[in-house]
DNA sequence: TATTGTTATACTCTATAACTATA
DNA sequence: TATAGTTATAGAGTATAACAATA
């Protein structure tokens, strides 16, 4: 550092108004970010997220948090099978094949602390966002994603 | 559709203004519709990435690449020789073991087409906000990627 | 027969450690 | 010895097809 020459901050930045590529990148950065303030939980960002799916609704069954999550239901056994190994889940039988799943006296305490992470979190990422802005980010990025899960509707 | 019970509409969502998650699911909707686009051309989304940021520097190295796209170096080579199996690369010595890459007749071919594709995808992604917008969310990204970039750090 | 859940599997992207090659 | 590149490998997340179980 410090001499003026070969350095290679001349490169030019052709994705540096593309959208798309800065929403991938800041996701992945993000992604790592909460996968680390979780570590100490021993839990994953899509394990944690459920986690916080199930305790706002109780009874919720697994193809409705597909649905929520837009996540494939092949995708959601496994990490219930690891929330449900660590003693987080109630299951009551519901209709048909259906179980309603609902958070365990241990799963609500793990329920808390992941709660916590999430908010720090949240407020790492928000903090170069004045609050105003924050409700209006958040629309703007489900409008996004609304618009793009379209185009993907109609390729197949 | 049309009766008015039993929907599961009413599923409570604890993301709705967790910009983290929105952040994430917007991310990876937007990826698969650019890889949706990208299908035709036989190309992948990285390693789209990597020809537009070659055909923006010609001669450019693989750690400056890797700098610049803030990958790891070790992941670029898969797809560094994909695009040379492509015939899309040249390749020249440059100081020390770097080699400096640039587009060969083929590659800039591609990289037109790579363009127009990345066209049409920004034009889908950004439809739903104010041009004026644009430039400044995609600083926000900005923002908001360095400072998870930097909470990262601290976890080192 | 439609819905729910499950198994198996493959693909993309990312991360790390350990190695080689070059100045 | 520092920098550039490479190999091998592991992990997380996502996607699909095919199957079993239940009403």
């Amino acid at each position: 550092m410090g001499d003026n020459f070969s350095r290679d901050a001349a490169i030019s930045d052709p994705f540096e108004t593309m959208l798309g590529f800065q929403l991938r990148r800041t996701s992945v950065a993000a992604t790592a970010a909460l996968a680390a303030e979780l570590d100490p939980i021993g839990i994953r960002p899509s394990e944690a997220s459920l986690l916080l799916l199930i305790g706002a609704n109780p009874g919720v069954t697994q193809s409705e948090i597909a649905r929520a999550l837009r996540a494939q239901p092949a995708n959601l056994v496994p990490l219930i099978e690891r929330l449900t190994r660590a003693n987080a889940l109630d299951r009551a039988p519901a209709r048909g094949r259906a179980v309603a799943l609902s958070l365990s006296a241990d799963g609500q305490a793990l329920h808390a602390r992941v709660r916590e992470a999430f908010e720090r979190h949240e407020a790492r990422i928000a903090r170069s966002l004045p609050a105003k802005r924050r409700a209006e980010m958040a629309a703007i990025l489900r409008q996004i994603c609304d618009d793009a899960c379209c185009a993907n509707r109609d390729t197949l």
